[in-house]
DNA sequence: ACACTATATTACTATATAATTATATAGTTG
DNA sequence: CAACTATATAATTATATAGTAATATAGTGT
């Protein structure tokens, strides 16, 4: 039996993914791993301009990827939903596969 | 040590989920499943227009998701790379859990 | 050849959103 | 309180892309 996915359903799993679809917020997720770091301390490590850093987490923040700890004026930020890592590792891993694949289909030719 | 991960692989994993975020598509690969289908048995199952539909499944086959054979003027699609239904299984589960644990946040105030 | 059907492509419109600049908010220190 | 610092927000611009209508392409049957 197949499971009826509603539309609904479809659209807060496709949020999920779009979420995690933007390099900007990989590279955040990737620096913070499974350390807390500051604003400041990410928009140093990443490059990018502080409002953009800030945009991110924020978004990150209300999808319950990351947690936030105020302290003073800083605000601190770790990553709570570890799966991401699994998920990245998945499509990495998956993407590998791939080219090795499509290399392979090229071999023998030159 | 924390692997380096430069600016073009995260490119590459964010275009992954990107192609991921979106409820049609996801649509489309959940009403493939394991089987294999026609683009107008597609269209005729999600309800989506032949041309939106033609376009989405010529993304997901440029990136490898999806395998395609022609036979005559039907084109058969079929899901060739079956990590996404892990993927989407992981995404499911973790917002499940989610929507649980914020659920609980609010018992016993109401 | 002609009509028909299935799929793909093109051109277009509308919408979403990433990045940036400027500004607001709020805690800290003198 | 004034100056300073860290973060968040608002407004703006630019870009990407989803959906659609029209058309092209190509296989099928008469």
């Amino acid at each position: 039996m197949k499971e009826e996915l509603s539309d609904e359903a479809l659209e807060l799993i496709a949020d999920r993914f779009r979420l995690l679809g933007d390099p900007t917020r990989l590279r955040i997720l990737h620096t913070l791993g499974r350390d807390e770091m500051s604003v400041s301390e990410l928009v140093a490590a990443t490059g990018a301009g502080q409002a953009n850093i800030s945009k991110h987490l924020g978004v990150l923040l209300k999808a319950g990827i990351v947690s936030r700890r105020k302290e003073g004026l800083t605000a601190n930020y770790r990553v709570a939903d570890e799966s991401i890592f699994e998920l990245c590792d998945t499509v990495c891993t998956r993407l590998k596969d791939q080219f090795e694949q499509r290399r392979g289909m090229l071999t023998g030719i030159v």
